[in-house]
DNA sequence: CTGCAGGGGTAAA
DNA sequence: TTTACCCCTGCA
């Protein structure tokens, strides 16, 4: 472990906010000068970006630019996949503006996997405050800068953890779920290193599936937001099936729009970029979702919306 | 103030 | 296919 530093220079779709606001993560926390701290695997960082400056500092165990590179995702060409995602229609191209900054990080199987447990039925705050007690209670201490950050539990590290216990950090019903899951992991039903390594998509999302608390929406987040990084899945959550609805299918009754056929329709506008196009789609939806002006202000015609209230 | 719906679904019936 | 679920927030 060691303080280093380092500064990105021009590196293209590359927003704090957007990185970390759109969903996909539950550790970063803005400081008040702007600035983003979050921890991943041992690693404690501060990032900040000014003008084309980024500038990154923090205690990391490897060098400090290849950790980076590789969480941030740093060498694929997003420019690149905005322009085949924008050239597909008129709300493909307003979505990715919108989210032009957005990076799919590569985290942590296992914490991906726990973090998206928990995340089931649940809302955003209330899911970052039960990762943050998970961590600062069986996590490992580390000290930066006259701070204390913990590190996410390891399968390990919960071992003993008892499901009152997680009842009692405000897991409520998912207590079990963790309880479960980290047992299979520890007793090796579960190769995370082996599923790591496995290039069949569908043999990892059967054996996520088997997984306590795993169901389809959660199997596919970890698919897509995990070292897994599997771009092509399309996790279906009440978001992307309201922006779905809003934009092709528009049916009143969105609830009973089956999953297979918004599946089907993602699959055949947006194929192996399913899951990116997911992502553009949910920011900009949950974000703008009220903004009806903002639609216009685009050029959007009001008729291709059905707002929700 | 009380009551209730609903939230980045899943498991069990 | 339907229903309960822990806890918290927003709103009637």
């Amino acid at each position: 472990m060691q303080e280093q530093k380092m500064i990105l220079q021009n590196v293209d779709s590359f927003e704090l906010k957007d990185i970390f606001e759109c969903g996909q993560c539950f550790r970063w926390k803005q400081q008040e000068n702007g600035s983003y701290i979050g921890v991943f695997g041992k690693n404690i960082v501060n990032i900040k970006k000014e003008k084309e400056n980024i500038f990154i500092e923090g205690l990391c165990e490897k060098q400090i630019k290849q950790t980076i590179e590789e969480y941030f995702d740093l060498k694929r060409d997003y420019r690149k996949i905005k322009e085949r995602l924008s050239k597909i229609d008129k709300n493909m191209e307003i979505s990715v503006k919108y989210g032009q900054g957005i990076r799919i990080l590569n985290q942590d199987l296992w914490e991906t996997i726990i973090s998206f447990i928990i995340s089931a039925n649940n809302n955003i705050p209330r899911i970052k405050g039960i990762i943050e007690r998970l961590c600062q209670k069986y996590g490992e201490k580390i000290l930066w800068k006259n701070e204390i950050y913990y590190t996410f539990p390891t399968p390990e590290q919960l071992k003993d953890v008892t499901i009152q216990e997680y009842r009692n950090l405000g897991l409520g019903f998912r207590d079990k779920r963790i309880y479960e899951t980290t047992q299979m992991v520890l007793k090796g039903q579960v190769d995370l290193n082996q599923m790591q390594n496995n290039p069949n998509t569908n043999e990892i999302r059967e054996q996520l599936l088997n997984l306590s608390g795993v169901g389809p929406k959660v199997a596919d987040c970890i698919l897509l937001f995990s070292t897994l990084k599997r771009l092509q899945v399309f996790p279906i959550d009440v978001w992307v099936r309201r922006v779905m609805n809003d934009l092709y299918i528009k049916q009143p009754q969105e609830e009973k729009i089956s999953k297979k056929q918004i599946e089907k329709i993602a699959q055949e506008k947006f194929g192996d970029l399913a899951g990116l196009a997911q992502q553009y789609l949910f920011y900009w939806r949950r974000e703008k979702w009220e903004s009806e002006s903002y639609m216009e202000s685009q050029g959007v015609e009001k008729a291709n919306f059905a707002f929700h209230k």
